[in-house]
DNA sequence: GAAGTGATTGTTACT
DNA sequence: AGTAACAATCACTTC
């Protein structure tokens, strides 16, 4: 199986690939490790000061599961909470518009 | 009703 | 500006 490099986002095709890029892209809320890479990368860098990006990346991959579920909830709070926010979006979104509607095309 | 899929998020460092 | 491992996600899509 190929590593999907590149993000993902260009292997992005077969298995019908019908979903398609929304005029609003009420682009989804932050995941867990992105709030705890926020807090990690600060202390990570701190314990390995000149470290590259691959070496915090696999390190604070290990670290984050190495924390309890307890340790997770506060960052997992913070994507629930970032996950509403996209709820937000997405209603409006959804919504379609009020009155005018844009981005036509 | 259940299953799957894709799209997205953010970090750092480099070209 | 974009890419790369690292991980989660999870809302929408489709049958």
């Amino acid at each position: 199986m190929p590593k999907e490099t590149k993000t993902r986002k260009v292997a992005k095709k077969e298995t019908g690939g019908k979903r398609k890029k929304d005029p609003n892209a009420p682009k989804r809320g932050l995941s867990a490790y992105m709030f705890f890479a926020n807090e990690q990368r600060d202390k990570v860098r701190e314990d390995n000061p000149g470290i590259k990006f691959g070496e915090v990346g696999k390190l604070l991959g290990e670290k984050w599961k190495s924390l309890n579920e307890k340790q997770k909830t506060p960052y997992e709070a913070k994507a629930a909470a970032d996950k509403k926010r996209y709820e937000e979006e997405k209603a409006a979104y959804t919504a379609g518009g009020d009155d005018d509607e844009e981005e036509e095309d």
